[in-house]
DNA sequence: TCGCAACATCGTAATTTTCCGATTGATCCT
DNA sequence: AGGATCAATCGGAAAATTACGATGTTGCGA
C-alpha cells in the first residue's frame, strides 16, 4: 500500500482503526467483548469457528489498533477500549457534520447538489 | 477469509463498511468528499498521489460499501452517503453503550472488572 | 463523423492478509 | 520435578488487496 503524504494524523489513525475493525471475526470479537465486559482468549475461541492461533492473531491486531486492551500477568483478560470507539465515533461525526452544517446533516448532500442517481 | 456463521447481518455489514474505510486513500477520499459536498473523479485524482485507475477502484469499493453514492449519466459526481455513516456511528454506540449501561460508558469496562494492565 | 476528455474496467505484478498446525512460554497442580 | 492447560508466536500456504499501465466506453464539441 502506498503512503498518502497529505494525510492528517487523524485520518491516518482512523484508517488504521477502521482496517482493524474490517473483518467479520474481529467485529464478532468486539461485540462479544462488549456483551461480556471482559473475556479470556479461550472464551472467544469457543465463540468463533477459528483455530486458537488465529483468534490470538486477531486479538493482537485489535490490541495494536487500540481497540481492545487488557491482559493480566499470566491470565490474559481482554476488554474493549471504549475511548478508542468514542474517538472513532467522534471522527465520523466531524467528517459528516462539520461545524455549521446542521442543514446538510438532515437530508444528505446529494439533494442539494445535482447528483443523486445510483448507476451511471 | 473464512465466513463466520454466527454473525448477525448487522455485524456483517459493519465489517464490510469498516473494511472499505480501512485504507488511507479511501479515508482521504471520504474527508475530501465531506469537505466539498461533491466531487468529480478528476478532483480526487488531483488530491491523491495515485493513478486515475487506482482512484477509480477506490471509489468503486466505497460505492459498493454504500459509503458514497452518486454519478450522473456521463458526468460522474460522487458524494457521501451520510446515512451509512450515521448507521455506522449508531452501530458503534450500540456496541459500546448497550441499553442500561450509562455507568460503564464513562470510565470504560476495565476498571470495574479486574483487568486493566497494558502489557502481559 | 472524428477526435478529445473523463472515467471505468481489464490484466497482472507485488504486497498483505488470513488461516492453520506446530512450537514455545508461562502458570498451576500434584 | 513432571504433566497439564492456556495463550502467544513462528513458518508457510492460499487468498485478497493494492497499485499501475493499457484498453474500453461514453458524451461532447468541432
Amino acid at each position: 500500500m502506498k503512503t498518502i503524504e497529505g494525510l492528517t494524523e487523524e485520518e491516518e489513525r482512523a484508517a488504521a482503526v477502521f482496517r482493524a475493525l474490517g473483518n467479520p471475526a474481529r467485529v464478532r470479537i468486539v461485540t462479544e467483548l462488549a456483551r461480556r465486559q471482559a473475556c479470556f482468549t479461550g472464551d472467544l475461541v469457543d465463540v468463533l469457528p477459528l483455530a486458537q492461533s488465529t483468534v490470538s492473531q486477531h486479538l493482537k491486531v485489535l490490541k495494536e489498533a487500540g481497540i481492545i486492551s487488557g491482559a493480566i500477568e499470566g491470565n490474559p483478560c481482554y476488554c474493549l477500549d471504549e475511548q478508542t470507539i468514542h474517538w472513532l465515533v467522534d471522527f465520523c461525526y466531524r467528517i459528516c457534520c462539520p461545524p455549521g452544517e446542521e442543514a446538510a446533516a438532515a437530508g444528505g448532500c446529494c439533494e442539494t447538489v445535482e447528483c443523486g442517481a445510483d448507476e451511471r
